[in-house]
DNA sequence: TCCATTTGACCGCA
DNA sequence: TGCGGTCAAATGGA
Protein backbone atom coordinates (compact mmCIF):
# COMPACT_ATOMS: atom_id res chain seq x y z
CA UNK A 1 0.00 0.00 0.00
CA UNK A 2 1.19 3.38 -1.19
CA UNK A 3 0.99 6.44 1.10
CA UNK A 4 0.43 9.91 -0.17
CA UNK A 5 4.00 10.63 -1.55
CA UNK A 6 4.15 14.44 -0.60
CA UNK A 7 2.44 13.89 2.40
CA UNK A 8 5.06 10.65 3.52
CA UNK A 9 7.83 13.05 2.40
CA UNK A 10 6.79 15.66 4.29
CA UNK A 11 6.17 13.82 7.55
CA UNK A 12 9.37 12.04 6.43
CA UNK A 13 11.64 14.98 6.49
CA UNK A 14 9.57 16.59 9.64
CA UNK A 15 9.82 13.07 11.38
CA UNK A 16 13.40 13.33 10.95
CA UNK A 17 13.74 16.51 12.01
CA UNK A 18 12.10 16.08 15.12
CA UNK A 19 14.00 12.46 16.21
CA UNK A 20 17.23 14.40 15.66
CA UNK A 21 15.88 17.67 17.81
CA UNK A 22 15.48 15.33 20.29
CA UNK A 23 19.10 13.29 19.86
CA UNK A 24 20.66 16.56 19.88
CA UNK A 25 19.41 17.64 23.02
CA UNK A 26 19.61 14.71 24.68
CA UNK A 27 23.27 14.76 23.92
CA UNK A 28 23.31 18.53 25.53
CA UNK A 29 21.55 16.83 28.65
CA UNK A 30 24.07 13.82 29.24
CA UNK A 31 27.03 16.50 28.81
CA UNK A 32 25.46 18.36 31.30
CA UNK A 33 24.76 15.45 33.34
CA UNK A 34 28.59 15.50 35.43
CA UNK A 35 27.57 19.45 35.65
CA UNK A 36 26.41 21.05 38.69
CA UNK A 37 23.52 22.61 36.50
CA UNK A 38 20.40 24.10 38.30
CA UNK A 39 17.30 21.59 38.49
CA UNK A 40 15.59 23.96 35.80
CA UNK A 41 17.71 23.62 33.36
CA UNK A 42 17.43 20.05 33.64
CA UNK A 43 13.89 20.16 33.48
CA UNK A 44 13.85 22.16 30.25
CA UNK A 45 16.50 19.77 28.56
CA UNK A 46 14.20 17.02 29.76
CA UNK A 47 10.80 19.09 28.32
CA UNK A 48 12.36 19.82 25.43
CA UNK A 49 13.82 16.33 24.26
CA UNK A 50 10.00 14.85 25.05
CA UNK A 51 8.54 17.78 23.01
CA UNK A 52 10.66 16.46 20.01
CA UNK A 53 9.56 12.88 20.45
CA UNK A 54 6.46 14.25 20.81
CA UNK A 55 6.21 16.17 17.69
CA UNK A 56 7.75 13.28 16.01
CA UNK A 57 5.57 10.79 16.67
CA UNK A 58 2.48 13.35 15.90
CA UNK A 59 3.88 13.36 12.61
CA UNK A 60 4.22 9.73 12.29
CA UNK A 61 0.39 9.61 13.58
CA UNK A 62 -0.80 12.84 10.92
CA UNK A 63 1.20 12.36 7.94
CA UNK A 64 0.22 9.05 7.85
CA UNK A 65 2.97 6.69 8.42
CA UNK A 66 1.98 4.91 11.13
CA UNK A 67 -1.01 3.92 9.26
CA UNK A 68 1.38 2.73 6.25
CA UNK A 69 3.39 0.64 9.04
CA UNK A 70 0.42 -1.04 9.76
CA UNK A 71 -0.57 -1.95 6.41
CA UNK A 72 2.90 -2.70 5.18
CA UNK A 73 3.22 -4.93 8.34
CA UNK A 74 2.05 -8.57 7.75
CA UNK A 75 -0.26 -9.30 10.27
CA UNK A 76 1.45 -12.97 11.00
CA UNK A 77 4.54 -10.67 12.51
CA UNK A 78 2.54 -8.69 14.66
CA UNK A 79 2.96 -11.51 17.27
CA UNK A 80 5.83 -12.03 20.03
CA UNK A 81 6.93 -8.62 19.49
CA UNK A 82 7.87 -6.11 22.44
CA UNK A 83 5.61 -3.41 20.81
CA UNK A 84 2.04 -4.75 21.27
CA UNK A 85 -1.35 -3.26 20.15
CA UNK A 86 -2.75 -2.74 23.53
CA UNK A 87 -6.08 -1.62 24.81
CA UNK A 88 -6.68 1.35 25.20
CA UNK A 89 -6.71 1.73 29.17
CA UNK A 90 -10.64 2.39 28.81
CA UNK A 91 -10.82 -0.18 26.29
CA UNK A 92 -14.37 -0.28 26.63
CA UNK A 93 -14.53 2.99 25.29
CA UNK A 94 -12.36 2.74 22.14
CA UNK A 95 -14.60 2.51 19.94
CA UNK A 96 -16.57 5.48 21.69
CA UNK A 97 -12.88 7.09 21.15
CA UNK A 98 -13.05 6.44 17.41
CA UNK A 99 -16.68 7.50 16.79
CA UNK A 100 -15.97 10.83 18.58
CA UNK A 101 -13.01 11.06 16.47
CA UNK A 102 -15.38 10.51 13.30
CA UNK A 103 -18.05 12.85 14.63
CA UNK A 104 -15.19 15.15 15.41
CA UNK A 105 -13.84 15.35 12.15
CA UNK A 106 -16.66 16.16 10.73
CA UNK A 107 -18.35 18.83 12.81
CA UNK A 108 -14.94 20.59 13.59
CA UNK A 109 -12.74 20.76 10.46
CA UNK A 110 -12.02 17.77 9.67
CA UNK A 111 -9.40 17.76 12.49
CA UNK A 112 -7.82 13.70 11.73
CA UNK A 113 -5.06 13.13 14.10
CA UNK A 114 -5.90 12.87 17.88
CA UNK A 115 -4.44 11.68 21.00
CA UNK A 116 -5.26 10.59 24.57
CA UNK A 117 -3.11 10.69 27.49
CA UNK A 118 -3.49 9.07 31.25
CA UNK A 119 -2.84 11.69 33.73
CA UNK A 120 -2.34 10.08 37.25
CA UNK A 121 -3.08 13.16 40.30
CA UNK A 122 -2.04 12.70 43.69
CA UNK A 123 -4.91 12.37 46.18
CA UNK A 124 -4.50 15.93 46.93
CA UNK A 125 -4.82 17.22 43.72
CA UNK A 126 -7.71 14.80 43.31
CA UNK A 127 -10.51 16.71 43.40
CA UNK A 128 -9.25 19.52 41.57
CA UNK A 129 -9.39 17.98 38.43
CA UNK A 130 -6.27 17.12 35.95
CA UNK A 131 -3.45 18.97 36.42
CA UNK A 132 -2.75 22.39 34.04
CA UNK A 133 -1.35 21.30 30.33
CA UNK A 134 0.22 24.68 30.23
CA UNK A 135 -2.64 25.73 27.90
CA UNK A 136 -5.41 27.82 28.17
CA UNK A 137 -9.01 25.75 27.77
CA UNK A 138 -12.68 26.73 28.14
CA UNK A 139 -15.12 24.83 29.28
CA UNK A 140 -17.60 23.64 27.01
CA UNK A 141 -19.38 20.99 28.07
CA UNK A 142 -20.17 18.40 29.99
CA UNK A 143 -21.89 14.88 29.43
CA UNK A 144 -22.86 11.99 31.49
CA UNK A 145 -21.56 9.16 29.63
CA UNK A 146 -22.65 5.91 29.35
CA UNK A 147 -21.42 3.70 31.64
CA UNK A 148 -19.21 6.07 33.37
CA UNK A 149 -19.58 6.77 36.77
CA UNK A 150 -17.90 10.40 36.44
CA UNK A 151 -18.66 12.72 33.34
CA UNK A 152 -16.83 13.66 30.94
CA UNK A 153 -16.00 17.48 30.43
CA UNK A 154 -15.51 19.00 27.01
CA UNK A 155 -12.66 21.83 26.71
CA UNK A 156 -11.46 24.01 23.50
CA UNK A 157 -8.72 26.32 23.18
CA UNK A 158 -9.97 29.97 24.84
CA UNK A 159 -8.02 31.67 21.68
CA UNK A 160 -10.24 29.80 19.51
CA UNK A 161 -12.45 32.96 18.57
CA UNK A 162 -9.44 35.38 18.49
CA UNK A 163 -6.78 33.03 17.00
CA UNK A 164 -8.94 30.57 15.35
CA UNK A 165 -7.44 27.61 17.28
CA UNK A 166 -9.62 24.58 17.02
CA UNK A 167 -7.65 22.41 19.78
CA UNK A 168 -10.33 20.97 22.43
CA UNK A 169 -9.93 18.02 24.69
CA UNK A 170 -12.22 15.80 26.88
CA UNK A 171 -11.58 15.10 29.95
CA UNK A 172 -12.90 11.57 31.95
CA UNK A 173 -12.17 10.48 35.39
CA UNK A 174 -10.89 6.49 35.25
CA UNK A 175 -14.07 4.38 36.41
CA UNK A 176 -11.32 2.35 38.36
CA UNK A 177 -9.01 5.10 39.88
CA UNK A 178 -10.42 8.39 40.23
CA UNK A 179 -6.99 9.58 40.61
CA UNK A 180 -6.34 9.20 37.30
CA UNK A 181 -7.63 11.46 34.32
CA UNK A 182 -7.83 10.36 30.69
CA UNK A 183 -7.47 12.85 28.59
CA UNK A 184 -8.48 13.31 24.93
CA UNK A 185 -6.75 15.91 22.39
CA UNK A 186 -8.02 16.40 19.27
CA UNK A 187 -6.71 18.63 17.46
CA UNK A 188 -3.64 20.95 17.06
CA UNK A 189 -3.22 24.27 19.02
CA UNK A 190 -2.92 26.97 16.58
CA UNK A 191 -3.08 29.70 18.55
CA UNK A 192 0.45 31.45 19.55
CA UNK A 193 -0.09 31.49 23.10
CA UNK A 194 2.63 29.25 24.17
CA UNK A 195 1.97 26.64 26.98
CA UNK A 196 2.91 28.00 29.98
CA UNK A 197 6.35 25.92 31.61
CA UNK A 198 5.52 24.10 34.07
CA UNK A 199 8.62 23.98 35.34
CA UNK A 200 8.36 27.94 36.04
CA UNK A 201 4.92 27.55 37.33
CA UNK A 202 4.95 25.05 39.70
CA UNK A 203 7.45 24.59 42.47
CA UNK A 204 8.86 21.10 41.87
CA UNK A 205 6.71 19.15 44.91
CA UNK A 206 4.26 20.85 42.89
CA UNK A 207 4.83 18.91 39.89
CA UNK A 208 3.50 15.36 41.36
CA UNK A 209 1.57 14.45 38.86
CA UNK A 210 2.49 11.50 36.82
CA UNK A 211 2.04 11.04 33.31
CA UNK A 212 1.28 7.05 32.61
CA UNK A 213 0.46 6.86 29.30
CA UNK A 214 -0.03 9.27 25.98
CA UNK A 215 -1.65 7.72 23.21
CA UNK A 216 -1.29 8.96 19.79
CA UNK A 217 -4.90 7.64 17.49
CA UNK A 218 -5.69 8.64 13.92
CA UNK A 219 -8.65 8.68 12.53
CA UNK A 220 -7.80 5.21 10.57
CA UNK A 221 -8.02 3.47 14.04
CA UNK A 222 -4.64 3.47 14.97
CA UNK A 223 -2.77 4.56 17.80
CA UNK A 224 0.27 4.96 19.10
CA UNK A 225 0.33 4.52 22.52
CA UNK A 226 3.57 6.83 23.78
CA UNK A 227 4.41 5.80 27.64
CA UNK A 228 6.62 8.12 29.49
CA UNK A 229 7.71 9.82 26.38
CA UNK A 230 9.27 7.32 24.57
CA UNK A 231 7.65 3.90 25.03
CA UNK A 232 5.17 3.61 21.85
CA UNK A 233 2.72 1.36 21.45
CA UNK A 234 0.52 1.26 18.49
CA UNK A 235 -2.62 -0.01 18.59
CA UNK A 236 -5.10 -1.00 16.43
CA UNK A 237 -8.89 -0.62 16.08
CA UNK A 238 -9.48 -4.08 16.53
CA UNK A 239 -10.02 -4.98 20.29
CA UNK A 240 -7.63 -7.65 20.21
CA UNK A 241 -4.80 -7.61 21.42
CA UNK A 242 -1.95 -7.52 18.66
CA UNK A 243 1.69 -6.99 19.25
CA UNK A 244 3.70 -4.57 16.59
CA UNK A 245 7.15 -6.23 15.49
CA UNK A 246 9.29 -2.94 16.11
CA UNK A 247 11.61 -2.64 19.16
CA UNK A 248 14.56 -0.61 16.55
CA UNK A 249 17.90 0.09 17.75
CA UNK A 250 20.01 2.25 16.03
CA UNK A 251 22.31 -0.82 15.31
CA UNK A 252 19.57 -2.80 13.81
CA UNK A 253 18.56 0.38 11.60
CA UNK A 254 22.39 0.19 10.20
CA UNK A 255 22.29 -3.70 9.76
CA UNK A 256 18.91 -4.06 9.06
CA UNK A 257 20.03 -6.04 5.88
CA UNK A 258 16.97 -7.04 3.72
CA UNK A 259 14.74 -4.44 6.46
CA UNK A 260 15.61 -1.23 5.16
CA UNK A 261 13.69 0.73 7.27
CA UNK A 262 16.73 3.06 8.33
CA UNK A 263 18.02 3.46 5.12
CA UNK A 264 14.82 4.10 3.33
CA UNK A 265 13.19 5.88 5.65
CA UNK A 266 16.43 8.32 7.07
CA UNK A 267 18.28 8.50 3.79
CA UNK A 268 17.55 11.86 2.86
CA UNK A 269 19.40 13.81 4.86
CA UNK A 270 22.21 10.84 5.60
CA UNK A 271 20.20 10.27 8.82
CA UNK A 272 21.56 7.50 10.02
CA UNK A 273 24.86 8.14 8.92
CA UNK A 274 24.82 11.04 11.45
CA UNK A 275 25.09 8.76 14.40
CA UNK A 276 27.98 8.86 16.81
CA UNK A 277 29.61 5.61 17.11
CA UNK A 278 28.56 5.31 20.82
CA UNK A 279 25.03 5.05 19.79
CA UNK A 280 25.54 3.20 16.69
CA UNK A 281 27.03 0.09 18.66
CA UNK A 282 24.93 -2.32 19.91
CA UNK A 283 27.19 -3.83 22.29
CA UNK A 284 28.80 -0.19 24.08
CA UNK A 285 28.57 -0.41 27.97
CA UNK A 286 27.43 3.20 27.82
CA UNK A 287 24.31 3.87 27.35
CA UNK A 288 23.76 4.74 23.53
CA UNK A 289 22.75 8.30 22.68
CA UNK A 290 21.36 9.93 20.10
CA UNK A 291 24.06 12.66 18.64
CA UNK A 292 23.55 15.16 15.77
CA UNK A 293 26.73 16.27 16.44
CA UNK A 294 27.65 15.55 13.05
CA UNK A 295 24.36 15.65 11.37
CA UNK A 296 23.75 17.38 8.46
CA UNK A 297 20.08 18.79 9.46
CA UNK A 298 20.43 22.01 11.10
CA UNK A 299 17.41 23.25 11.63
CA UNK A 300 14.06 22.14 12.45
CA UNK A 301 11.98 23.06 9.19
CA UNK A 302 9.01 20.89 7.81
CA UNK A 303 7.11 20.84 10.75
CA UNK A 304 5.01 24.16 11.60
CA UNK A 305 7.32 25.71 14.23
CA UNK A 306 5.14 26.95 16.79
CA UNK A 307 6.15 29.25 20.02
CA UNK A 308 6.47 26.01 21.69
CA UNK A 309 5.52 23.15 21.79
CA UNK A 310 2.06 21.80 21.53
CA UNK A 311 2.66 18.97 23.80
CA UNK A 312 5.00 19.88 26.01
CA UNK A 313 2.39 20.14 28.41
CA UNK A 314 2.07 16.41 28.79
CA UNK A 315 6.07 16.53 29.85
CA UNK A 316 5.78 14.74 33.17
CA UNK A 317 8.60 13.47 35.23
CA UNK A 318 7.68 9.97 36.52
CA UNK A 319 8.78 6.75 34.73
CA UNK A 320 8.71 4.34 37.47
CA UNK A 321 6.56 1.63 36.98
CA UNK A 322 6.47 1.53 33.09
CA UNK A 323 9.86 0.32 32.23
CA UNK A 324 7.50 -1.29 29.29
CA UNK A 325 9.19 -3.36 27.13
CA UNK A 326 7.94 -1.73 24.08
CA UNK A 327 10.05 0.38 23.24
CA UNK A 328 13.54 0.50 25.33
CA UNK A 329 14.24 3.43 25.99
CA UNK A 330 14.16 4.73 29.11
CA UNK A 331 14.70 8.15 28.07
CA UNK A 332 16.91 9.77 27.78
CA UNK A 333 19.86 6.46 29.61
CA UNK A 334 18.89 3.73 27.37
CA UNK A 335 19.03 2.74 24.29
CA UNK A 336 16.34 3.39 21.34
CA UNK A 337 15.92 0.01 19.80
CA UNK A 338 14.53 -1.08 16.52
CA UNK A 339 14.05 -4.40 15.75
CA UNK A 340 16.09 -5.48 13.10
CA UNK A 341 12.55 -8.52 11.93
CA UNK A 342 10.62 -4.97 11.36
CA UNK A 343 9.71 -6.08 8.24
CA UNK A 344 10.11 -2.19 6.47
CA UNK A 345 10.69 -1.66 3.09
CA UNK A 346 10.91 0.90 0.24
CA UNK A 347 8.23 1.35 -1.17
CA UNK A 348 6.05 3.06 0.89
CA UNK A 349 8.62 5.79 1.86
CA UNK A 350 9.63 6.33 -1.91
CA UNK A 351 8.36 9.15 -3.83
C1' DT B 1 -18.82 44.50 32.58
C1' DC B 2 -16.23 40.78 31.22
C1' DC B 3 -15.13 36.15 31.29
C1' DA B 4 -15.52 31.34 32.64
C1' DT B 5 -18.50 27.73 34.05
C1' DT B 6 -22.84 25.28 34.21
C1' DT B 7 -26.43 22.90 32.14
C1' DG B 8 -30.37 21.91 29.31
C1' DA B 9 -31.29 21.75 24.41
C1' DC B 10 -30.10 20.51 20.03
C1' DC B 11 -27.79 17.92 16.32
C1' DG B 12 -25.71 14.08 13.82
C1' DC B 13 -24.77 9.42 13.61
C1' DA B 14 -25.33 4.48 14.01
C1' DT C 1 -34.10 6.05 19.26
C1' DG C 2 -30.15 6.47 22.17
C1' DC C 3 -25.78 8.34 22.69
C1' DG C 4 -21.93 11.52 22.41
C1' DG C 5 -20.57 16.11 21.13
C1' DT C 6 -21.57 20.91 20.75
C1' DC C 7 -24.20 25.09 21.35
C1' DA C 8 -25.82 28.83 23.84
C1' DA C 9 -28.49 30.96 27.52
C1' DA C 10 -28.18 31.43 32.39
C1' DT C 11 -25.37 32.07 36.21
C1' DG C 12 -21.63 33.47 39.13
C1' DG C 13 -17.19 35.49 40.32
C1' DA C 14 -13.63 38.99 39.87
Amino acid sequence: MEMNCSSSSDGRTALINELTRGMELAKQLRAHLGLELPTETREMLLEQILSSYDKALLILNSSGLVEWLQNVVPSSAMSGSPMSFTKSPRSEDFNDHLESSRDFSKKSRKVKAWRSEQVKVNLENELEGPPDDGYSWRKYGQKDILGAKYPRSYYRCTYRSVQDCWATKQVQRSDEDASIFDITYKGMHTCRNAPRSKSASASPEKQEPKLQTIEYHQESNKILNFRNGLSVDVQNLDTTEMTFPITLTAFDCMNSGNNTLMPSTFNNNDFYHSFDPSFISPVTSEPNYFSASSCKIDNFGGFPQQPESDFADIILANTSGTNSPIVELDFPLDPFHFNPDFPFDNHGFSR
